[in-house]
DNA sequence: CCACATTTGTCCGTATGTATC
DNA sequence: AGATACATACGGACAAATGTG
């Protein structure tokens, strides 16, 4: 078993590349097929990602458009 | 469809059991089999259930052992 | 208005692995 | 060894919102 499993692999990613400025606040992801063809995996964990960071604040999901990323000021974290 | 769904309302019910009291820190959740049982939904909805609480800092996994309730002073909230 | 494609949303069942008791 | 319980991932089915023509 990987140390770390994909969909926290995969959420982490996404955090440190907003952090990083690679990813926009206001920035559409790519749709949910295109992460599935990118990091290999299926959609079911895919939406474990999207439930993760919306959790956290980090994304925002609108049906039917796609998913959007938050300024990481508004990000829930510890103090 | 229901305004709220299942992933969110059960997630939703668990904070406010643990912030009355009726759930207490360190306590453990029923097993998997038992809140699908009483919630009326499947293992994967549980598991969307407890991804979210454990983003949020609500839950505790242990695997083999259970599912921990932590206090509400660490959960991750909107300032 | 209608038809269609795209995209996200929700839920389920199953297979397999790993830790604990 | 066996039972229990959580962990991860996958694929399928259907719903709902959006945009385009």
């Amino acid at each position: 078993m990987p140390a770390v499993p994909d969909y926290l692999r995969i959420s982490n990613r996404i955090m440190t590349e907003v952090e990083s400025g690679k990813l926009k606040p206001g920035e559409k992801l790519p749709s949910i097929a295109q992460l599935c063809e990118l990091h290999q995996v299926g959609a079911s964990t895919i939406r474990q990602v999207f439930i993760r960071l919306e959790a956290l604040e980090v994304i925002n999901r609108r049906q039917g458009k796609g998913v959007f990323v938050t300024d990481p000021k508004t990000w829930l974290r510890k103090p």
